[in-house]
DNA sequence: CGATTGCTTGATACCTCTCAACCCAGGTGG
DNA sequence: CCACCTGGGTTGAGAGGTATCAAGCAATCG
C-alpha cells in the first residue's frame, strides 16, 4: 500500500557533543545587539558542528535554540520508511529550535560547517515575562515562521516540478551578492527533499530551464539568471 | 510550461458586509472565559456568514481576527490560474485571521453556514503589551499553527495520495463524537483542495479504502473506521 | 420535471519516480 | 604517479501514480 522507497540512513546518527567557547560569549552577546532579529540579551554560547552533523533530533528535550552565526542548517523531519521533508533551511542570523512543546519537533542537521549560538529556552520565557518587547518579538517570529510555512505547503500542494525549482532559486536569489548569480551550497538531494521531489526530477528540471534559456548552469551549484521574468512566471508564489 | 488546470472561479468574489450583534457581545465574553485558547478578555462582535461566503480576502487589511463559535471555516491561497490550496480547517472555539503582517495573507471562507466573534487585532496588542499570560498565549497560539503547517508541508511533500487521505480521516476522527465514525462536513472538493489532490482522486482514494475494508462509507460524507491498524499504518504523520 | 451540484467510475494522457548507466572531481593508497 | 574508489550530478528508458476528460448516477432545488 505504501510506496516503495529505497532505504537511505539518518545521516550520522552518532553524535559528537556540542563545543562550548565561553570565551566568546560576550562576542556572541556583542553580534546579537543589531541583527535581524533584533535585541536579544541573552547569554549565549557558541558551538560548532561539521557537515552533515545531527544538532537536535526529533523527540528531544527543546531546552535551548539556536542562531546561526555562519553555515547553512537544516530543519527535517523523516518518516518511518526513510522518505526525508526538509521544512526549512537557516542561514546566518537566523533563529532555529524554537518549540511551543517541550521536545523538538523535527530534527535539525547542519547542512555546511556551521558555527551556532545557542540559548537555554528557559531564559528567554524568563526575558519576555519581564519585558515585552522581547515578548513581541517573539511572538512576530513565530508568526513569520507560521507564514513560510504556509508558502511552503502551497508550493508542495499545488506547484508542478519546473514551479518548485524556480520558486527554489528566486528564494534563495535573496541570499546572493549578486541578485542574478546564484551560489547554492546545498546538494540536489537538499534541494529535493525540500520541494518533495527526488535529485533527478531537481536536476531535470535545471537542465530544462537552461536548455529554455531560463538559467544558465554555470557550474552544478552556480546558476545565472538569464531571464528573470520567464522565472518569476513559473513562481507561483506570489 | 505551466501546468493545465480547468479555471474555476475565486467563489463568490461578491461580499455582504459583516453583521454585527452587538447584543451578543456579553455572550461572547462569557464563552471565551475558559475556552481552548484560554481567557480572552477582549470585546468580541458577533457575526454570521452563509456557505462558501468569504469571510476576508488575501491581501484586505488585517484589523480583525476571529474565533469560531459554531460552524466551519477554511483559509487558502489561490494560484493565478485558479489552482487553490488550502490550507487549514477551523471549527468551534479555534481562532484564526492572526497575522504577523498588516494583511491577511490568505483567504478565509466559510465551509458551512458559521458564527463567528471578531476581535479587534489593536486591542489584543494592548492587552498583550499589559498582560504576559496573554502575551504568553499569543506566542504558543502561533507556534502551534507553524507545527500544525509543517505537518501539511510533509504530508504534502512525501504523502501518497492514499496516505494523505489516511492522515485525513484521522485528524477529523478527533471532531467526531464516535472516534470510529466520522461525518465529514466537507465535499470532495475542499478535502481534495487541502490534501493537493483533485476530487477524483480524492473520490478514489475512498473507493480503495472500502474495497480493502479499511474504511466503510455509509453515505459520502459518513465514514466508519474498519480496520483502525491499517489506516494507521497508512498515516505518515507520527 | 429539467437543471444543478456533488460524487463516482472509466479510459487515457502525462508527469514524476524508479532503476540504471555514465561522467566528473576529489581523495586515497599502493 | 596512477589506479581505484567514492560521492555528487546528469541523462535515458520504462513503470507507475495522479491528473484530465468524459460519462453517469443520486439528491436537491427551482
Amino acid at each position: 500500500m505504501s510506496k516503495k522507497v529505497a532505504i537511505f540512513a539518518h545521516p550520522l546518527a552518532a553524535r559528537v557533543p556540542v563545543v562550548f567557547a565561553p570565551d566568546s560569549w560576550a562576542q556572541a552577546m556583542a553580534k546579537d545587539r543589531a541583527d535581524a532579529y533584533g535585541v536579544l540579551p541573552i547569554k549565549g554560547l557558541v558551538s560548532h558542528f561539521v557537515q552533515d552533523r545531527e544538532i537536535y533530533g526529533e523527540g528531544e528535550e527543546a531546552s535551548v535554540f539556536f542562531k546561526v552565526a555562519t553555515g547553512i542548517v537544516r530543519t527535517c523531519s523523516y518518516l518511518r520508511d526513510g522518505r526525508r521533508q526538509i521544512d526549512a533551511f537557516y542561514v546566518a542570523s537566523q533563529v532555529f529550535g524554537l518549540e511551543a512543546s517541550l521536545q523538538y519537533r523535527l530534527s535539525a542537521e547542519a547542512v555546511s560547517d556551521c558555527t551556532l549560538i545557542s540559548y537555554p529556552r528557559r531564559s528567554l520565557d524568563l526575558l519576555s515575562a519581564k519585558n515585552y518587547a522581547v515578548a513581541r518579538q517573539l511572538t512576530s517570529y513565530a508568526m513569520q515562521s507560521m507564514a513560510r510555512s504556509q508558502d511552503h505547503s502551497l508550493l508542495l500542494g499545488r506547484g508542478t516540478a519546473v514551479e518548485r525549482v524556480a520558486a527554489f532559486l528566486i528564494e534563495w536569489a535573496q541570499y546572493s551578492r549578486d541578485s542574478r548569480t546564484v551560489t547554492l551550497p546545498l546538494t540536489r538531494r537538499d534541494i529535493a527533499d525540500y520541494l518533495g521531489l527526488t535529485v533527478e526530477t531537481v536536476s531535470r528540471m535545471f537542465s530544462q530551464l537552461s536548455r529554455n534559456a531560463v538559467i544558465e548552469l554555470l557550474t552544478a551549484r552556480q546558476i545565472r539568471f538569464k531571464d528573470v521574468a520567464a522565472l518569476r512566471e513559473l513562481n507561483c508564489l506570489d
